[in-house]
DNA sequence: ACTTGGTAGACTGTCTACCAAGTGCCGACA
DNA sequence: TGTCGGCACTTGGTAGACAGTCTACCAAGT
């Protein structure tokens, strides 16, 4: 995400610099520094930068960014208790390792969410906000065609963000946007094969949103989320028969040399 | 005030709730401070010692509860997560004042959550966990009609936990109790007249469930918060015709001025 | 070979002290 | 009366210290 730029040379600026280097500027800290942490660990679990299993020492994080035990204490704990890391008391944080059936019940959750906020959403649709969803949809096909997997990925979550925040519930919101990012860490391998699908179904529903159609614009959710849940089984069952979690490495790709 | 010294005899509760496979038993894990501070505060927001709109002072919660700052520092921003209070930078926290919308949320975000909890507790109803719900379902309705509004809701909160908990998916169990959380916060005063009714509506529920029928079971559980959520706001025109939220009346408290 | 006991190191949980910066309030001043 | 400046308070963040606990490893005993 865009905070990484200056945050991250600010904040990964000294390791062990001693207090005072000349060269050391310290800008303005317009957010809390464990807002600024907790973003860059997320970020940083996101992107694999810290293995899942991994233990992350307080200590350790912190000279990595240049911040103290304290700031890197509350975003852990933040952290925590949004799944991302578990920690054990007297022995410290994990980065979370997903069970098996985590992912679905991950998209179980986010099936009733988004059916809830889809079903909202189509109550009152808005003008300005449908027409940014068709945007959203024309640029989302246009990446998945031209193979831009992050970048698809990424729209898919703008917008799924935004039809939940059509639905002008702050809870819904929250909690959707909690599960999406979860479920785009575990997910985004899948997300080459489901592709070309997915958006056409993303069509149909912001049609069923823009006609106010609230049935339907659940109902398509719903199936919606349902045809994720198959396609994240069948590329498991696929990838590995018997190996189980060897699955990320085997799919992880690098996006940044065009093949 | 009873905090005085040993706040362990305070805090320090019942058995951990870590999830336990059989055969292992944990013995006794000391619980982190933060989490029993955590505790604390969360209790005292919700019985009414720490009023709505409250100005929280970490040193004098710290001395209150005989810790120092920095495990109240973190549960505080727990209960900001959580929505419990509001955390304005550079001056604190405030215990929150709900938004008068803000109810309509949450249990539009409880009937989504809850209702398809119903749905996947009714797919494989556990013979146990039903029999434990037609229990709740008759102590609630005793404890309703005895008049002990407090134990009621205290019961109808289990008896919903406990639905969320046999859906078995931990996301769910977690966001629905969050939200049940809240809900008990404001709602109290709404319980004594909407009591008798939801009671039934509560063992029709179960019989929904221990029949099986998932969308009888879902269907069931949304007119249920629908009605509450109409109770709320039956009670809310009647009581408050036109004060609205002024409960909270102008008191400005001078704290050390001398009055 | 396997268990037991001991030991050492690492890390967390908590406390204390301290400082800089932001916020709200109150009173002085125009 | 209204506005400005300053004061007191509080948070945000840092540093260091210390006890308790967890892990790992090694040595001795069975």
């Amino acid at each position: 995400m865009f905070f990484g730029k200056d945050l991250m040379t600010t904040i990964s600026a000294g390791p062990d610099s001693t207090s005072d280097s000349p060269g050391v500027r310290h800008v303005k800290r317009p957010t809390p520094l464990r807002e600024s942490v907790y973003e860059a660990l997320t970020e940083m679990i996101i992107d694999g930068t810290l293995e899942r299993g991994r233990h992350l020492v307080e200590v350790e994080l912190a000279g990595m960014l240049g911040v103290s035990r304290q700031p890197v204490r509350e975003a852990l704990q933040r952290l925590n208790n949004e799944g991302w890391v578990d920690l054990r008391p007297g022995f410290g944080a994990m980065v979370h390792v997903p069970a098996e059936d985590e992912v679905d019940q991950l998209l179980a959750a986010r099936a009733a969410l988004e059916s809830e906020s889809a079903r909202l959403a189509a109550r009152n649709p808005d003008k300005d906000a449908v027409a940014k969803l068709k945007d959203l949809c024309k640029i989302g096909a246009s990446l998945q065609e031209s193979g831009d997997i992050d970048g698809a990925v990424r729209t898919n979550g703008e917008l799924h963000g935004l039809i939940t925040e059509m639905s002008g519930n702050r809870f819904l919101v929250d909690f959707a946007g909690q599960v999406d990012r979860r479920v785009r860490w575990y997910y985004t391998p899948v997300a080459p094969v489901r592709g070309a699908a997915s958006w056409r179904e993303h069509s149909r529903l912001v049609k069923a949103i823009s006609d106010g159609d609230e049935d339907k614009a659940a109902q398509i959710m719903r199936e919606h989320t349902e045809h994720t849940r198959k396609a994240y089984h069948d590329l498991r069952s696929a990838a590995a028969p018997e190996e189980g979690l060897v699955i990320e490495k085997k799919t992880t790709r690098r996006r940044r040399s065009a093949e």
